[in-house]
Parts: structure tokens; sequence; C-alpha cells
DNA sequence: GTTGTTTTTGACCAAACGGTCAAGGCCACG
DNA sequence: CGTGGCCTTGACCGTTTGGTCAAAAACAAC
């Protein structure tokens, strides 16, 4: 079984679940009323069943960031996390209701780095930093990267709601901060929203088309290395008042 | 049936089909030797051969870029080509064949700019004309963006072999012409790799997220007009000597 | 119009897939 | 140690899907 690199405390310890906008048509499915025999809560009681779900949604990330969902199969994600196609269905009512908890488990963490621009640090090195952060993701967790980037491609069938809503929020947020830091003269005069699309385009790039950059860089290279740096001096250039 | 914007005569011109890799595993699916029915050759030979398999590839390219590979199916491609299902396979011997022929058929055409950069010319008008015709690119042809994006970002299965010969050759000659302008102060120090990438993840994020960038902004903005401006300031502070 | 070839399709098939169910195993707790 | 609830699964089901096939339709050449 994949597991990949051992998650750091904050990450493992995140267990937000936010629930998804109605909009995505899914809550319904997770909540099937009061009916006779079902799978457990929502919120996970015993100890088994924070383990499984745990060891669940981690297989489905492997299976899902690498086929895509339709390409992924439940036989698939059983396999990887050692369990019986109708034990993950006891977990989770569907396929879908996996994913979905994949994305929006998962969202958060994914905009932390944002989330920790901050308004009263010096702007250049809050950006500088943030983009570094957003490269070590990548390198870090790249199954994640790709997960989204599957989704986003797609029409985001499963995400929009929250694209719209929760994401625009943040982003709108701290382009005032970055709006600010420019017309005080602290960064040049650029586009915040661009600016931030701009971080995060470069820096997902080397987790999403990982095989292309390879494939073009050639055998013993560390891309990520070698972006920091690039992405360093093209950031530090852009920012410059 | 959805069409999309109408190409330019250079793009229906070209009608390369490169062959794929052997490494793909593919063209023995084509070969099928010389046994007894069969469809079409491989060049087409009769009018009705080559419109309908322009009318599939065109209806490929709209479900493939949607849906990804496993996503689609042939009925979804048969419903979009006006024709049926058992005729999608009288000109392809499989669905994979489809996809194929559709990625090597594109592979060229989405280089061209590339190709275009020309070592004689001026250095920074050079390279700021490659990012706006990569830019174009992600508004005139966003299918063909995603069609390459939905493979790439699965591990491309299917182009393996592509990338890592033709590609890597085309980018290897252009980042020597580059790191020659840089080398000669013409331009800045910068890796020529990683400049091609930026250039790339830059431009393309535009038509691969394109529903992501548009739920951040907001409605009644022309996300890639915006573009074009920010990514010419960007490129103009990274590449000033 | 007859004949030989190319093109088209309705009916069909086997495999894969998401999901169900009833029954059995397991475990905590009294 | 017994019992009630939690957990697990083999067998099964209906649908979807990629692909086949034989036969019909359309077409071309004479």
């Amino acid at each position: 079984m994949h597991v990949g690199a051992s998650l750091p405390d904050a990450w493992a310890a995140r267990e937000t679940f936010r629930a998804a906008g109605p909009e995505t048509g899914l809550v319904r499915l997770r909540a099937r009323g009061s009916d006779g025999r079902m799978g457990p809560q929502k919120t996970p009681r015993t100890k088994i069943q924070t383990r499984n779900r745990e060891t669940i949604l981690e297989a489905a990330l492997e299976v899902f960031s690498q086929h895509g969902f339709r390409g992924a199969t439940l036989d698939m994600i059983a396999v990887e996390a050692g369990l019986s196609k109708p034990n993950l269905l006891y977990y989770f009512p569907s396929k879908e209701a996996i994913h979905v908890a994949l994305l929006s488990q998962l969202m958060d963490t994914w905009l932390d780095p944002l989330r920790d621009l901050d308004a009263a640090g010096d702007p250049i090195a809050e950006l500088l930093a943030y983009v570094r952060r957003k490269l070590q993701m990548s390198r870090d967790f790249p199954r994640e990267s790709r997960l989204f980037a599957n989704e986003i491609v797609q029409g985001a069938p499963r995400m929009q709601a929250a694209l719209a809503t929760d994401l625009k929020a943040l982003v709108d947020d701290k382009a005032a901060v970055i709006r600010g830091w420019a017309e005080g003269g602290r960064i040049a005069q650029v586009d915040p929203h661009h600016l931030i699309f701009s971080i995060w385009a470069l820096t997902q790039h080397y987790a999403d088309f990982d095989v292309q950059v390879r494939a073009v860089l050639g055998q013993n290279r560390d891309p990520i290395e070698e972006a920091a740096r690039f992405l360093d001096t093209l950031f530090t250039r852009l920012l410059a008042p």
C-alpha cells in the first residue's frame, strides 16, 4: 500500500469536513434520513471508523489523483485501501461521496499558505514566502494538486459552488491586501488577482505537469529545486517597486 | 452539434498524423496486418473518408477535452459527430486509437508558436510575441489545451514517448537560443528551460483552469484580456537585462 | 442497370462497473 | 458468557461500455 510522504501533524489533524454546497446535489446522498440500516454517521464515532475513513480517503487520493474521477474504480480504491468494496460503501454512501469528502477535506489545507499572507508583514518577503510555501506543497503533496487539477480541468463539476464562494472570498480578501501594498508603493503596480493566479500556475505546474517537466529536463535534475531559484528571481523582479 | 470557433486555414490544413512512438504500444492496434475485412487505410483515400475522419476527430476533441479519456464514451462522440457508434469504429479501430490520433495530430500545431521563436530576431520582442501567441491559443483553442492537460496530469500514458523525444528536442533547441541571448547580455540571466515552463504554465492556466479563474474574478470580466496586460509586464520585467 | 466496392447500421456480446443485500464474524459491555 | 450492536464480505444485480458482425444501403464504374 502506497502511503506517500508522511503527512505533517497539522495536515492529519485537520478534520473539518466542510459540507459541500447544496448546488452540487450531493449532500442529499449523505443525508439518508433516519431510515433503517445505514453506515456510520457523518461524524465518526468509534476508533475503527476514524481509522477506516482515513484509510479510504488516503487510498482514494492515490487513485483519484492518478486516474481522475471517472478513471478511478471502487475496486481500485478498495485494493489500495486493503478493504472490500462493500466495506467502502459501508463508510461512504457512494463513489461520488468519497470524492466530495476528499475535495472538501483538502480544500482548507490547500489554501492555508494563502491565508498565511500577512498584511502586516513586509510585502515582498510575504509574497516570496507564499511562493515558496506553494512550491513546497507541489513537492510534498503532488497528489492533492493533481486531484484539484483533474477536477478543475473538467469544469469542476463537484466544486463550482466552493470556488465561487469560499475561494473567491479568500482571494478577494488577499487581493485587497496586495492592492494596498501596490498603492502604497511598496511593490510594483500589478493586478492582484492575476498575481495570485500566476503564483498558482507557476507552482502547481511542477506538480500537475510533472511528467512533462521531467521528460523535457531529462534525468538527474531536481525540477523543484531549480524552480525555487527561478521563481525567486521572477517574483523579485516582478514585484520590485 | 458544437463545432467551436472556426479553425484557421493553417490549422485545418495540417494533416501530419505523426506516428506515435512504438513505446505507447498503440501502433500495433492500427496495423491490423492484411487480414480480411477492415476499415479504411491509415491514409484516407476517398472524399467521404477524409470528411468523416475530420468530423470524428472534431467531435472527439469536444468530448475528450471535457471529460478526459475514461470519462468520454464512444456513444458521446458518436452523438456529437452525428454518426453511429459502429461507424466510428469503421474509421478508427478503437477508442484509444481516436485519442492517439487526436493527440498526435494536434501536437505539432500546439508547438508551432515555440517553433516560430526566431534566433535572429530581437530577443525580448521574440519572447513577448511567443507569450502572446500562446495566450491567444488559450483563448482560441481551449479544448486543445485541456486535452493535453488531461493527458499530462494523469501521467501522459499515451504521450510519454513523444514528450521525451520530439518535445524535448524542440525545447532543448530553443533553450539553447535563449541561453545564447542571456550570455550575450541581451536578456537577463534566467534558466531557459524554466523560462519556457513559466510561459506554458502562465498562458495555459487561463484555458485549463478557466472555471476557477472565472469563479474568482466574477462576471463581466475578460480574463485573457487582463492576462495579456499582466503577462506583458511580468515578462518585460523578468527579461530586462 | 448490373456488378463490385465502400459505407452504414441494428442487434448483439462479454467485461467492467457502481451499488445492494442477507448473512456471518467480531467486539464491547453487562 | 451471552447478547446487542458494530463491522465485514461473498454473491448477486442492473446498467454502461467498448467492441463485433452480418446484412443492408449507398456509391462508383462500366
